[in-house]
RNA sequence: GUGGGGAUCGGUCAAUGGCAGGCCGCCUGCCUUUGAAGCAGGAGACGAAGGUUCGAUUCCUUCUCCCCAUGCCA
């Protein structure tokens, strides 16, 4: 059992102090105004989850209180979204559009309990008298309005009488109080507008905070989870629940998710959608899910995602590497390995026959026995990654180099006798030979490659389309922005590659979108819905791990560089502070330096580790 | 002298009035027909000050810093 968080805990006091009869009963209310995005999957996951946890249900309700911004578009996207990620909601899909007359006849019975009034002050007008943070708000002219007039009024306001804006219908709460959300909130305010549903049957339509505790009641809901910004709504929540008699649910507030790198704001994914800085919703740059699920992500791994991030009540980022492992972890387990070349140097073996092939057998899933064998035909002429080739390699690196002996993954060993340029001094193609004793790749003379490098046979190579993609800003946190700034300036103009002319294994033809794969040594790759019979168009997930790349992003930096407190330590080893003293301290790479008797300092590297 | 919420390894989430644990990342080693995966090991934290206590990261007080709230958005 994983261990729980602070909302399980609640629920679970909750029932055994009996102030809530099991089972639990949860919903997620996304507005339809968007495409979800893993920020919402965080909010799916706990809900369904907390149902399923407790042995109860829970409902999917959209909150399409405001016509203006919501359409039936985002509402199909949604439900496909979460399905996908593997939600049952049953029978229990709810709008809160569903309940606007019920709303209508608990706002007329709170203006017959005098709890509510019509206002006539315009939105500016409202905002003066509500004071200030430190303040108390003044009265509205409108709040000792008679009841019956009132009652009139708030009809008329439904009938279509009154413009935009002429008149809203209030709570009557404090205009003294601390908390700015119960200094006479607005329940219903007048809007000529199209809902996606109900069509013009109404022009009066209830604010947030007169729907969702409404509609949690009427649904039956125990706990009602939702984000920080909701936690000064509560107090509302409640008096509107406490007024109204009616079932009252617990709403609990936990911190949304943020992921550096990129945005989770619905105004700005839409911004970088409209102004074409991606190519759609579902673009696999997207923190959406949609984008996710093109991407090649699969609902697994994102589930696993937000089990392992937790949940609390503290504002917190998340590094984009926790993303990244979770969908490896769970496609290392299930996803074919296959050989590809995303940049093709070509090699000719100069000892192996001339229009010969044979077949090689190459193992799946190393991972999953049941995956079987498949076979790769060889040939004279092939390609390997230009990566794999050095002409004058540095001493730590492994692969192919003039005179220097590989192995071609499941074939034979290659030694590289030269090398082919063209007038301009680019290698053109590589002068090899192979060791037929080594087929299948070991050497019956017991003797050791330091390196085993992926390829594709030139005349069976299948081409196609790959597109690589990368961080979609270039900042860790793109929404910091400078004075006279933009976000847009963080964008990453590199987030996309499209390799054209990738080569891989025949075995892919024939890939439906979709399908996911390894290529061996360079990551994951999915088949992109753009693929056509004759173009097979993939992306890349997520890159493998690579521990060489890494050594060789990050240099060492030499004996004596310096670092001051609270910056980020250069390189693991001992470090001296500056100065006199001789006082040391041994500090990894990437943590901050420490301070030196409880004041900042500065370090010098002493020795390297 | 606004109200509400928050603060634990580099990041994130736990537990606990008595050795502070997991995951991601980092480092080292082993293994390897993927420089992958796997395995083993390592470095690394309780925002500050008081108080209660035999003992406080945990309970209390004060302070500091961060977030939310001044829509007829959600």
């Amino acid at each position: 059992m994983k261990s729980s968080n602070f909302i399980e805990t609640a629920v679970e006091e909750d029932f055994a102090a009996g102030r809530f009869t099991p089972p639990i009963h949860t919903r997620f209310p996304p507005e339809p105004n968007g495409y979800l995005h893993i920020g919402h999957a965080k909010s799916i996951c706990l809900n369904f989850g907390l149902a399923e946890k407790f042995g109860g249900k829970c409902n999917l309700r959209f909150d399409d209180t405001n016509p203006t911004k919501e359409e039936t578009e985002y509402v199909d996207s949604i439900q496909n979204d979460v399905r996908w990620l593997g939600f049952d909601w049953e029978d229990r899909l709810y709008f809160a559009s569903d309940y606007f007359e019920t709303l209508y006849e608990y706002a007329v019975k709170l203006i017959k309990a005098g709890k509510a009034f019509v206002c006539d002050l315009s939105p500016e007008e409202m905002r003066e008298y509500r004071g200030t943070l430190k303040e108390p708000g003044r009265n509205s002219p409108n709040r000792d309005r008679a009841v019956d007039e009132n009652l009139d009024l708030f009809s008329r306001m439904r009938a279509g009488e009154f413009p935009d804006g002429a008149h809203s219908l209030r709570a009557k709460i404090d205009m003294a109080s601390p908390n700015l959300n119960m200094r006479d909130p607005v329940m219903y305010r007048i809007l000529h507008a199209t809902h996606h549903r109900t069509g013009d049957a109404w022009c009066i339509y209830p604010t947030y905070d007169f729907t969702h505790g409404q509609s949690d009641s009427i649904e039956a809901i125990t706990h009602s989870i939702c984000t920080l910004e909701f936690e000064n709504h509560r107090p509302l929540y409640d008096w509107y629940c406490r007024e109204l008699g009616i079932h009252h649910p617990r709403q609990i507030e936990f911190a949304r998710l943020n992921l550096n790198y990129t945005m989770m704001s619905k105004r700005r994914l839409l911004a970088l959608v409209k102004e074409n800085h991606v190519r759609g919703w579902d673009d696999p740059r997207m923190p959406t899910i949609s984008g996710l699920r093109r991407r090649g992500y699969t609902p697994e791994s994102i589930r696993n995602f937000c089990e392992r991030i937790g949940v609390a009540k503290f504002n917190s980022t998340i590094e984009f590497p926790v993303l990244e492992q979770a969908i490896r972890e769970d496609l290392n387990k299930r996803a074919n390995r296959v050989m590809g070349v995303l940049r093709p140097l070509k090699v000719v073996i100069e000892n192996y026959r001339e229009g010969e092939t044979e077949e090689l057998e190459a193992v799946n899933n190393p991972e999953d026995e049941s995956a079987g064998m498949r076979k790769v035909p060889f040939s004279r002429e092939l390609y390997i990654e230009r990566d794999d080739f050095m002409e004058e390699p540095p001493k730590k690196f492994f692969r192919l180099a003039p005179g220097r002996e590989v192995r071609l993954r499941y074939a034979y060993f290659i030694k590289c006798e030269s090398v082919v340029k063209n007038d301009a001094g680019e290698i053109t193609e590589l002068r090899c030979t192979y060791d037929p004793e080594t087929r299948g790749g070991n050497a019956p003379d017991g003797r050791k490659v330091k390196a085993t490098i992926h390829w594709v046979s030139a005349q069976h190579a299948l081409k196609s389309e790959v597109r690589l993609y990368d961080l979609l800003f270039k900042t860790a946190d793109p929404g910091d922005v400078p004075e006279g700034g933009d976000w847009r300036d963080n964008l990453n103009p590199n987030s996309l590659e499209v390799v054209s002319d990738a080569q891989l294994e025949p075995a892919l033809a024939g890939a439906a979108a979709g399908e996911r794969f390894q290529f061996e040594r360079l990551g994951y790759f999915t088949v992109d819905p753009d693929s056509t019979d004759d173009n097979l168009v993939f992306n890349r997930t997520v890159a493998l791990r690579d521990s060489y790349e890494t050594k060789k992003k990050q240099p060492r930096v030499p004996l004596g560089t310096k670092a001051r407190t609270g910056e980020k330590c250069p390189e693991t080893g001992v470090w001296k502070v500056s100065g006199d003293t001789a006082d040391t301290v041994s500090v990894n790479r990437g943590a901050k330096m420490p301070s030196h008797n409880d004041k900042a300092a500065t370090w010098e590297l002493h020795e390297i580790t």
